[in-house]
DNA sequence: CGGATTTGACCGGCGC
DNA sequence: GCGCCGGTCAAATCCG
């Protein structure tokens, strides 16, 4: 298993991306809590819920509270730039990193544990980099009309950290969920059809340094298979849980945005849809949640 | 044989 | 202007 020491986000160029992102980072957000812990965190008190107390238990790293101060300090401009450096020089000191447009992660893996965030990535470049003597590996979304991306480094100084900085969040697996009309019966997203072979095809290649750590893209269930857990557990109308692998942030975010209550609702049917995202790609805490200890 | 990965070349940004 | 560095491209290679 691996240990999320960190998670960090920043900047987007776009304020309905900062709210996207604030918004995956809600605690009420079912994004990528498990199932129990969304019904009962529908239920409790934000400050209070259970993931609040999941993270404490589960994180020796940044606390959600920190995660949102970092948004903040990263997303507005006017903010004191005093308190800008000092919250920075704490959140890199907690392992948050911040990089212009991108979200970095900074995971403990152990052994050859898995960091895969549910999304399937094609490598379409590794680089040395200077003063790391671990190669970083470049990675975009699969799909054609998602232009997320990542890259995945090994820390200089502890092996067993990979930092894992997406550049763009991708939800078009969350995409039909904003959609009741658009269904779509086959269970995966084109790049999912094409794939569902290379599917069990493990690791996929990782950087030399990085794969044994078990940072593998491409080597578990892509997006449609959580959402689709995920829907099922959320009760969600079938049909919801059926169309899968759509649409993109870029069309999600200005729908979410327009319409808040798409995700506050609990009870309504949009909300409870939106909610799920099949392991949101850049703060997935999933990939944590998702493996056994080691 | 098709798709994914590898890897060196190329390009642009930045600092000196 | 030049060199370094990081990011991307694309041909070669690998693999199922």
């Amino acid at each position: 298993m691996e240990e999320l020491t960190a998670i960090t986000t920043n900047t987007w160029s776009h304020g309905y991306e900062d709210e996207l992102v604030k918004e995956l980072l809600d605690d009420e957000s079912p994004l990528v809590i498990q199932p129990q812990v969304i019904m009962d965190s529908s239920l409790s008190p934000p400050s209070e819920s259970p993931l609040h107390r999941l993270m404490s238990n589960l994180y020796s790293g940044p606390t959600i509270e920190e995660i949102e101060s970092a948004l903040l300090v990263t997303s507005h401009q006017n903010y004191s730039e005093e308190l800008s450096q000092a919250s920075r020089v704490a959140m890199l000191e907690r392992g948050i990193g911040k990089t212009e447009h991108k979200y970095t992660l900074r995971i403990k893996s152990c052994g050859n544990a898995l960091a895969d965030d549910g999304y399937k990535w094609r490598k379409y470049g590794q680089k040395s980099i200077k003063n790391n003597t671990n190669p970083r590996s470049y990675y975009k979304c699969t799909n054609p009309r998602c232009g997320a991306k990542k890259q995945v480094e090994r820390s200089g100084h502890d092996p067993d950290t990979l930092i894992i900085t997406y550049e763009g969040l991708h939800l078009h697996y969350a995409y039909p969920f904003f959609l009741p009309g658009q269904q779509q019966p086959v269970d995966p997203p084109a790049k999912r059809l094409k794939k569902s072979t290379s599917q069990a095809q493990a690791p996929a290649q990782e950087a030399p340094g990085t794969q044994e750590a078990g940072e593998s893209p491409d080597n578990t269930i892509d997006g449609p298979p959580p959402i689709t857990l995920l829907g099922y557990e959320y009760g969600l109308p079938q049909e919801m849980i059926g169309a899968q692998g759509l649409g993109l942030l870029e069309d999600m975010v200005p729908l979410i945005v327009r319409n808040p209550m798409m995700i506050h609702t609990p009870s309504s049917y949009s909300s409870s849809c939106s909610s799920p995202p099949p392991s949101p790609p850049s703060l997935s805490w999933s990939s944590h949640y998702s493996y056994s200890p080691c």
